[in-house]
DNA sequence: CCTTAAATAAACCGTTCGGTCTTTTTTAAA
DNA sequence: TTTAAAAAAGACCGAACGGTTTATTTAAGG
């Protein structure tokens, strides 16, 4: 048998799992112990004997579903040469990102940014943390374009990675409120022609 | 005394400046009708005689609230002479958008559209609504201005006005998670410049 | 002033909330 | 195969939920 995770580790994660999307969709007030039950096919004891209390489950549940689309992008990006290369890649996968997501009810850090900035300290923290990471990743690649000599020298990588992020957000929310691509699809084919004329040499 | 409202639609007037800055800061879901009962000082009989239900409340205050932002922007277009100076209003406006909001939490249209996306059709159907809005008047400014000769007459307003929104709306998002102004200013700047080099002649 | 209708307060409805606790079942080591 | 520990089930808790109803107060028109 599976010696890697022990059987309550794997309960443990299996609700994690289930309540990814319920959070994603519905929000944190929204979700109910009730539907987290439903999701996971498990009784309220059964829950309670892994997590504290369901903001514990919240915490995790996001970190999980924000792990997954840190992750996918990651992969594209790895399996990409060059700097540029490896933006648009980004961009590629945002395309896709409304009708099929890594998480069902679209991004988890838009969604939770939104929901917990006045509300939960905790998990507006958790956004914040993942929030950093995106920008790292994004001015980490600009700067590796800006050392192979790819990119201009004088590119502003944290103003770009600003950009690129909120840009990218602000196309999603738009296009999931409309129910239609079209909106994140000019956000993204700005971006690409930004990639282009203010870094590229 | 006042004649141009009855008392009964004063009060419903009163429910409804109240609950607007509530529910754009909980959420739908994280609203309560005791934290509407509390924010107007009126008891549930009383609130429950001018509404059928909670919902009917939000779908009011949720377009109150999109209403007092829209019409600022409005005043403040209207002022403006020239197309760019126009656009350049709206982006002042929003400068100081996060730390005194028109109405408490944020933007009304971001805040409602994130929660309500997956889970309430009509309060979607109303963001939708504000959202046309606010495109029209942005694409009509530009429109405004290739007629005046002020933009280039090849300028996309559809596409420009699609860039605006979103982009003003991922910086807020953005930098409301933060607690900093920042973010939302790199987006604004560059939608200043953008301003100047794909509209401007 | 009296009448009448609008407006409000507050008790109350059944349901669901997040969370606890005890009992039963499952699991795996001895 | 027995046993002890881990895990899950499900009954249960008080409080809060959205919503209804009824009784009382307030305010205006004749």
């Amino acid at each position: 048998m599976d010696t890697s995770l022990s059987k309550a580790e794997r309960t443990r994660q299996l609700i994690i799992e289930r309540a990814a999307p319920v959070f994603n969709q519905k929000g944190y007030a929204g979700t109910s112990m009730q539907d987290i039950m439903a999701a996971s096919g498990l009784t309220k004891g059964g829950i309670y004997g892994h997590f504290a209390s369901k903001e514990e489950i919240a915490l995790a549940a996001f970190e999980h579903a924000a792990g997954i689309v840190t992750r996918q992008i990651g992969e594209r990006v790895a399996v990409k040469e060059s700097a540029s290369d490896k933006l648009k890649a980004i961009l590629q996968f945002y395309k896709t990102y409304l009708f099929s997501p890594p998480v069902q009810g679209g991004c988890p850090v838009l969604n939770t940014a939104v929901e917990a900035d006045d509300t939960n300290p905790l998990l507006r923290a958790s956004v914040v943390k993942v929030l950093n990471r995106l920008h790292k990743a994004v001015a980490n690649i600009v700067l590796l374009g800006i050392a192979s000599g790819e990119f201009r020298p004088e590119a502003d990588a944290q103003r770009f990675s600003i950009l690129f992020v909120s840009m990218i957000e602000g196309g999603v929310m738009v296009s999931k409120a409309y129910g239609d691509n079209k909106y994140l699809n000019v956000v993204i084919s700005q971006l690409e022609h930004m990639v282009e004329s203010e870094l590229q040499t």
